[in-house]
DNA sequence: TAAAAATACTCCATAGGTATTTTAT
DNA sequence: ATAAAATACCTATGGAGTATTTTTA
């Protein structure tokens, strides 16, 4: 059976082309080196040096055998290589999902210094709402998510990473646009924008408690998924919204966005993985994550 | 340090995902296998399975060095096979000379054969005279040629493979052209084409003595080194020229070829190689030879 | 509790060492 | 005469076996 022993002291021999010279740079006695050789020879069926006492040179087989030896132990370089690099985290593919607002605040910091620190992962990004990322997580479509808290599932890890007020978004020729701030009851006979509890159940729940403590429940007229489309219909003077600060980021013509008189509870965003199977790409994210969070 | 028995264990229970499965198909108890593959972990410096004691799976730096493993026994395999195929001259390079008359009689059929024999040699053809192909040979240019013996340098192997009768080679308009066979006597006062002796000394000192046979020397107005050039010369009336009878393959308009009455010396075509050094190229290339010439 | 991997030890095959011979220059 | 590979024989490392323990589903 060939040993890659074999082919070590092979590529030794066939560059000193002196079973003595090569059996010393091998930290070895030269006739183990010969009966290696012989042995690896008759392994292959074909010699590989043709030997007078005088002088050893390769025969045409066995330089070719010699190319082919290089490319073995280049590869075995490369399995050994690629193979660190991927238990490391510094090589693979990591699949990322987000909810809309995240894309505003956290997302772009986090995955430029993400870039930069293991450049060889390739990043599959997906806008998905908190409910769609659990799910997907669990398929293992995706192996890390930006979610607005909480998560129940205790197969999950989960941190939260962000913390933002929340502000009001107003049509830009509303009547409370002209006040720098707004206090909550103002807002009692307003329509009101949302998303469906379902999306991201504990922002929602802010929200209406923030209503409530304003002294009302909000009146929803009209639903939307994503937070664009809920500026959008602010915009478009369906109602008016409670939304994160980072939103503000997202500049829409016909909309101002005005803070709250009041202290508001803070709108978390939180990185969610599975605490089994996560692999080593997954921690180093988590790494970076932790990095960034400390600026 | 890794061998390829490491290499090979891994594979096994990469395959079954069970260390007593796989050290069953390995012929071999479980034990040493969990030890060796343990070793092997220790060595790259990263997990290659995560286990629990019900269920062995592959770690993604596992499956990534999994993929990189199956190439290197390719390599291997395909380092061993190219190796026989060398060692049996069926895969390589063969640079052959000629002299142009051999050109029109053995070298197509034996090439032919050859190459349908062998078709992974890549050949190289050089058509040189018999001194230069002395050189060529010497100088390690070529691996065998096409000449006209003798060749006296006893380093080189040769052996005649192919015997012809001279022809006189007449220009069409010549009185003697319309004979159906020609004297030599009655050639004693034409002007002769021949190469420079250099080039052939055999041949040359057979075409002189048999003119001598026929009670005159040649009288030389022009020397040609090329055979098609000599034929081309006869074209023009420069003179006439006794030429190895395959020449007759050579057909020129404004030339005819003419069988001597006389017993003429045969011309001889002999293959010449390198005894030392001689690669399985070249003992393929001979055998094949020796092959064609018994049919 | 049962299946499977790990641990602990034992053994022997063989890689590698030493002494010597052979052979080509 | 000498340098270098081959041969013969010996030693001991470590690969593989057996018995047992540990672990978790």
């Amino acid at each position: 059976m060939i040993e890659l022993r074999h082919l070590r002291y092979f590529m030794m021999v066939a560059e000193e082309l002196h079973f003595g010279r090569a059996a010393e740079r091998l930290h070895m006695a030269q006739p183990p080196l010969s009966h290696q050789i012989r042995q690896l020879e008759t392994e292959l069926g074909f010699q590989l040096f043709y030997r007078t006492k005088r002088s050893v040179i390769l025969t045409d087989a066995g330089q070719v055998f010699w190319g082919e030896c290089r490319k073995i132990f280049w590869q075995l370089e490369q399995a050994v290589r690629t193979g660190q690099q991927v238990s490391r985290g510094e090589l693979g593919q990591l699949a990322i999902a987000f909810v809309s607002s995240a894309a505003y605040n956290v997302l772009p910091q986090i995955l430029r210094s993400f870039r930069s620190t293991v450049p060889q992962v390739s990043l599959e990004l997906h806008e998905l709402t908190t409910d769609q990322q659990v799910q997907w997580l669990r398929e293992g479509r995706i192996d890390v998510g930006f979610v607005r808290p909480p998560i129940e599932d205790e197969t999950f890890g989960c941190t939260t990473i962000f913390q933002e007020p929340l502000v009001v978004a107003l049509p830009k020729a509303h009547a409370l646009a002209l006040q720098s701030q707004v206090a909550l009851s103002t807002l009692a006979g307003e329509s009101f924008i949302l998303f469906p509890r379902l999306l991201a159940p504990g922002l929602y729940d802010q929200i209406i408690s923030l209503c409530q403590q304003g002294g009302f429940s909000p009146n929803v007229v009209q639903e939307a998924i994503q937070m664009q489309t809920i500026i959008s219909l602010v915009a478009a003077e369906m109602g008016v919204a409670i939304v994160p600060i980072s939103l503000q980021n997202l500049q829409r013509t016909g909309v101002v966005y005005r803070p709250l008189v009041e202290v508001t509870p803070k709108a978390a965003i939180a990185v969610v993985w599975r605490k089994l199977d996560s692999s080593a790409t997954v921690q180093r994210f988590l790494e970076v994550i932790e990095q960034v969070m400390q600026r």
